[in-house]
DNA sequence: AATTGTACCTGTCAGC
DNA sequence: TGCTGACAGGTACAAT
């Protein structure tokens, strides 16, 4: 589910919920998802309990959770997952798998339907023994993402470009919303091979990627079935797409129908005629 | 080394 | 009203 716009918005509606505040207690429903330390949900909840929020991170579609002095709890929402600052009393739903209580009477709970979603709890110098968080690519909505950046991160790849923009070794974040609606907005056909570019094809890439993201994350996401942010309030970015989950109807900007294909054995839409193979 | 397939789960929806 | 199969914002791992 939670692309990088959903996971930044996620981070922003937790901040100033969860800075300086103390967990008080820990409940574990579910410890196979925690992957550090492995299952362990008696570890887990000694190590965090008593701990204070001292900063709220987002690398790529993680979030970073650190806690003094040197602790961090790492949090993946995969396809369903949902972090949830609870502050009226509300019953334990059925896919409610982690409950922390805070000092200030209020909760933060993990909801996952799916069941997919990935917990670490690692010291700060530990970070990349996560192995996604090791080989994850540049932050594209960082001021270092500049061209120079993307043309390097294509340099030696022969993926097709959807692929390309899924891999978060390339670039951090992009998940299959979002890869289709860029492709679109730059005009490249998802099965492109990213080494076949033009200069001016990866600039319009390296734009779209940086506008699209970032219109993502001043939507405050994309609520389609499952995503909401950290007070359960939807984004409304699904009102902006132009050709994600769009295929049979009409091009918004030429008409022509809008095509599915697999891509990395996702569901891909595009505009045969707007995102030519060439 | 790079690519493709499969597994992990539950829920929803279309078609019969 | 079932039942079945396809599909869903993702990635880790095995197989090729």
């Amino acid at each position: 589910m939670p692309e990088l716009p959903e996971v930044e918005t996620v981070r922003r509606s937790l901040e100033p919920n969860l800075l300086n505040k103390t967990i008080t207690e820990v409940k574990v429903f579910l410890p196979k998802l925690i992957k550090i330390p492995s299952g362990d949900a008696e570890a887990f909840g000694r190590i965090l309990t008593g701990r204070k929020f001292k900063a709220i991170k987002r690398r790529g579609k993680y979030l970073l959770l650190y806690l003094e002095p040197d602790w961090v709890l790492v949090i993946h929402l995969r396809m369903t997952g949902r972090l949830l600052y609870i502050e009226k009393p509300v019953p334990v739903e059925k896919h409610t798998h982690f409950i922390f209580c805070l000092d200030d009477g209020n909760e933060l709970r993990f909801h996952d339907v799916r069941q997919f979603g990935l917990i670490y709890l690692v010291q700060e110098k530990d970070l990349e023994t996560i192995e996604g968080l090791k080989t994850m690519g540049p932050e594209p909505l960082s001021e270092d993402f500049t061209l120079e950046c993307l043309k390097n991160s294509i340099k030696g790849k022969k993926q097709r470009a959807k692929v390309f923009l899924l891999d978060q070794r390339c670039v951090a974040g992009i998940g299959n919303i979002y890869a289709d609606e860029i492709l679109f907005q730059a005009g490249i056909h998802p099965d492109r091979r990213v080494d076949t570019l033009r200069d001016d094809e990866k600039e319009a890439l390296w734009r779209a990627i940086k506008d699209r993201l970032q219109a993502g994350v001043d939507h405050r996401g994309t609520s389609i079935k499952d995503y909401v942010d950290g007070f359960g309030q939807a984004g409304s970015f699904q009102n902006q797409l132009q050709v994600y989950g769009k295929y049979g109807e009409p091009c918004p900007r030429c008409g022509t129908i809008i095509q599915r294909t697999k891509s990395g054995g996702r569901t891909t839409s595009f505009c045969p005629r707007c995102q030519k193979i060439r």
